[in-house]
Parts: structure tokens; C-alpha cells; sequence
DNA sequence: TTTTGAGTTGTTCGA
DNA sequence: GTCGAACAACTCAAA
């Protein structure tokens, strides 16, 4: 055919693009679209540095395409009636996209399937939802049978199987299109600068060469005081990175490592691209998650919701150290270490008991790598709620979490600069400090640090009772 | 159809 | 300080 578009979403890279080949090997000009729908630009749900970062991502990759003789077309409206009139602009004769598991995505889809020539190919994960499937043809619900077949599922993994990126990509001239938004900017305290070059250097930092971080990656990326992750997701969430990519590295290493330790933490790694690929299943198959609890059991909950705990979790001031760290990356950075967001989490919804709806959204209103599946997955899982979830009666102790995984308070200090004088002894907690010590270190709890908003025991005790109580309602 | 083994990431309490 | 049990049964997945 004579021209085509690629519909650009969340796959923005030139290289291991399944759409991308597609259309370029079917069509002899190619126009690279990314349409502003408003319907996600605006929601409840967005974030300004999520944006901010996919803008960046968008601005390098239409300097990529214009290294190849093509460039980004950029509209702005519902993708349907764009596509229609970009169609009639260009004659173009088919649209390629890489499909979105989504519950959004997949209807706009569909609508856009009814009336306009839309071929779907994968990419966002290695093996599509409707592929890994009980022996009876149902979803899995449980995450190690899941991973388990997901393992035994061939796929082609050695590197030379990935696509490559086209040479030249062929683009009709003066194609009209609005320019990418300026804001929001990129905030300069986001550590995450955009595009497919940056997320290819990550990856190779992560996983190549015998001192890889990826060898010591099951010791330590429980650390919030240490770089032992991947950083990562927000190149995964936009397909900066492939998701094959990222797991042909991965069993890459796993083949290349020396020792046992070194194969655990590759394949420790290689789990949490399963937890990705399950939770997006689980999206895919029970859409209504994404409205309440996967287990109807605790739709009787009698959350307590106070507005005034809310808004203290939310702005780093609970009084818990490790809680207020956490948050404060999370609102500087776009970005939460994944140990740190199960002890925040597991302190909104169990121990303030407050709805984890309510930490879903504010997590996507921040996050960089904000993705509707693993974050709704993750938040059902610690609020005890979701598919395979973590048990009721399974409460952080932020205290003793933070002692474990921050064991100098580095991070905490890092986060909490008030707090930087307080003695290690004391890091963890400081309310227990004796006045005269407080006095001593300039440290006044209640003064010039929050005193903590609750009192543990009773809440955990509380939460103990909520959950019994939703659970004897059945 | 029934049976069997297993299930991400913790905490507290009492011996 | 260390250790095991209790937390609570229940549901899932496969043989």
C-alpha cells in the first residue's frame, strides 16, 4: 500500500516495535501520529509529571524520526474523528497500532475498529492476556501458576530476535499538526530523562557486564538507602523499553551469571516483569477492579476516610518518619522506591483505614510511571482486597520496616532534611527521644517536626476489627 | 469430581 | 535476644 499511519500511545521507540515493522513493511510512506486526547490529558487520574515526561518522551522521538527523514505528527481531539481526517488528508490506507490492554483503551479501540482500517499487534507485554489461560480457558488469579506457565510459554529470547529499528522511515511532506504542549516542564528534581537512547543506556547499566547491577538485584532492592533497582518503569509504562527487551536482558544475565546469587537477583528481576504482565492481565479480564474491590468480600468496609490524616499522609507530615521520606520523593520526583510504596500504602489503608481508591489516585497523580494496572494491583494487593492479596491481618510496622530496610536513616535524612541531626538511634522514631535529647539536637518533636498523627496500637487494632466485621457481614 | 498442596514482600506475643 | 506459633480459614489450580 501506498501510505499508512502508526498510531503512537505507549510504545514510543523505534526499535522491537512490532507496529512499527508492520508498517513499514507494508507501506511505502509512513505517518508517526500521536493524537492529545483530552479525555486522558484531563482526567482525575493524570499527572502533571507524568505528562511533563511523556511530552519530553514525544519531543525525542520526533528528533529520532527526523534522523530518519520523518517527523511526528501531532493532533489534538477524539482519536476517532483524528484519524478519520488525517486519513482523508493523507490517503492513507490502514492504521497500525500496538494494542493497550486497558479497559479505555480497548473500547476506544473497538469504536475506532468499527469504522476505520485498525490492525493491532503486540508489544506492551511479551505474552498477551488472552494467551496465558488455566487449563480450563479462565484467567489465573493467583500470581506463582501464573508465572509458572508464563515461564514454560516459549517465546523467541535470544537478542538477535529482536526487531530492529528502521534505517529510514519515509514520511510525506507538510503534514499538518499542532506542535507538542511546552507544559508542563519536566520538574529538574525528576531523575528521569525522557526517551528510547536513555532507557537503552539504563538497561545496559542494569543488566550488562559481570559486576551488573542486576546480579545484586535480590539483596538489594529492598534498600530504600541503596540504588538497587532498575529505575526503570516510567520507560517500561511509555515503551521507551519493550517489554521483551527488557526480559531478553534479563535471561541474558541470568545465562551470564557466575554464581547462584547472581542468578537469583536476575531472576528475581525477571518476576517483576511477571507481576507486570500478571496485573495487566488481571486488568484486562476484571476490568471492575479498577471501581472497587476485586473480592466483593470487603466492600463492607467501614473505612474511617478522615480528610485530615488524608491530607497529612499525602504532604509527608504523619510523624512517622519513613511515611513522610516516602512521600516527599514521591511529590519531588514522581518516583517511590517499591518497598517504600507497600509501607505507605499498608499505613493508609490499615492504619489510618482510609479507602485505598483514595492513595490509588493521589500514587497516580504523581507517579511518573503511574500505570492504571500495577498501581490499582499493587494498592488491592496491601489493602488486602485484590487477586492473591496480602492477608488482612498482614500490618507494616513502619517502624521496624524502616529500621530493616533504611538501616542508617540515609534516606529518611535524604527526604526528611528537619530530621538530619537527630542521633541514628533515634532516626526511626523520633517522638521516643527523651525532651533533653530533643533539646540537645535541636530536634523539638511537635515543633519543628510533627508529633505522630495516631497512636499504632489502637489502629492496628481497629483496622484488626474493621476487616473481621466486613468479613462476618458476608 | 474429588483431592491435594500451595499461596510475594509481616507483626506480635509469649516462652 | 531468639524462636515458633498465631493471626483464619479459604480459595485456587492442577492432577
Amino acid at each position: 500500500m501506498k501510505a499508512a499511519i502508526w498510531w503512537i500511545r505507549r510504545d514510543l521507540r523505534l526499535a522491537d516495535n512490532e507496529a512499527l515493522t508492520a508498517v513499514c513493511s507494508r507501506a511505502d510512506t509512513v505517518i508517526p501520529t500521536f493524537i492529545i486526547d483530552p479525555q486522558l490529558v484531563n482526567g482525575r487520574y493524570t499527572g502533571e509529571k507524568r505528562l511533563a515526561f511523556l511530552w519530553a518522551g514525544l519531543r525525542a522521538l520526533d528528533a529520532q524520526l527526523r534522523e530518519r527523514g520523518s517527523y511526528l505528527v501531532v493532533r489534538e481531539g477524539a482519536p476517532l474523528a483524528e484519524l478519520a481526517a488525517l486519513r482523508q488528508e493523507t490517503q492513507a490506507e490502514a492504521i497500525f497500532v500496538e494494542e493497550d490492554y486497558s479497559p479505555y483503551a480497548g473500547r476506544r479501540d473497538k469504536a475506532i475498529a468499527a469504522e476505520l482500517p485498525l490492525t493491532l499487534t503486540g508489544g506492551v507485554t511479551v505474552h498477551p492476556p488472552s494467551t496465558i489461560l488455566k487449563t480450563n480457558g479462565e484467567p489465573y488469579t493467583v500470581f506463582t501458576p501464573f508465572s509458572k506457565q508464563w515461564r514454560e510459554r516459549p517465546f523467541p529470547d535470544d537478542p538477535g530476535s529482536l526487531l530492529p529499528a528502521p534505517a529510514q522511515i519515509r514520511t510525506p511532506a507538510h503534514i499538518a499538526g499542532r506542535p507538542l504542549p511546552e507544559k508542563p516542564a519536566l520538574p529538574t528534581a525528576v531523575p528521569f530523562p525522557a526517551g528510547e537512547a536513555e532507557a537503552q543506556r539504563r538497561l545496559r547499566t542494569f543488566t550488562a557486564g559481570p559486576e551488573a547491577p542486576i546480579y545484586a538485584y535480590g539483596a538489594r532492592r529492598n534498600r530504600m538507602d541503596l540504588d538497587g533497582t532498575a529505575q526503570l518503569s516510567p520507560y517500561l509504562r511509555f515503551g521507551m523499553l519493550s517489554a521483551r527487551q527488557a526480559v531478553v536482558a534479563a535471561r541474558e544475565a541470568w545465562h551470564q551469571a557466575s554464581h547462584d546469587n547472581g542468578r537469583h537477583g536476575a531472576d528475581t528481576w525477571l518476576n517483576e516483569l511477571i507481576w507486570r504482565e500478571f496485573y495487566i492481565s488481571i486488568l484486562y479480564h476484571f476490568p471492575y477492579v479498577l471501581k472497587g474491590n476485586f473480592n466483593r468480600t470487603y466492600d463492607a468496609l467501614a473505612w474511617d476516610n478522615d480528610a485530615e490524616h488524608f491530607a497529612a499522609w499525602q504532604n509527608g507530615r504523619t510523624g512517622y518518619p519513613i511515611i513522610d521520606a516516602a512521600m516527599r520523593q514521591l511529590a519531588a520526583t514522581g518516583w517511590m522506591h517499591n518497598r517504600a510504596r507497600m509501607i505507605v500504602a499498608s499505613f493508609l489503608v490499615k492504619d489510618l483505614l482510609i479507602d485505598w481508591r483514595w492513595g490509588e489516585r493521589h500514587f497516580m497523580q504523581h507517579l511518573v510511571d503511574g500505570d492504571p494496572a500495577a498501581n490499582n494491583g499493587g494498592w488491592q494487593w496491601t489493602a488486602g482486597t485484590g487477586t492473591d492479596a496480602a492477608p488482612y491481618f498482614r500490618i507494616f510496622n513502619p517502624t521496624t520496616q524502616s529500621k530493616k530496610f533504611d538501616p542508617d536513616g540515609r534516606y529518611i535524612r535524604r527526604w526528611v532534611p528537619e530530621l538530619t541531626a537527630v542521633p541514628d538511634a533515634h532516626i526511626h522514631e523520633p517522638a521516643a527521644m527523651p525532651p533533653d535529647l530533643q533539646k540537645q539536637c535541636g530536634v523539638i518533636v511537635g515543633r519543628d517536626y510533627p508529633a505522630p498523627t495516631i497512636d499504632r496500637q489502637k489502629t492496628r487494632q481497629r483496622t484488626l476489627e474493621a476487616y473481621k466485621q466486613a468479613r462476618e457481614a458476608v
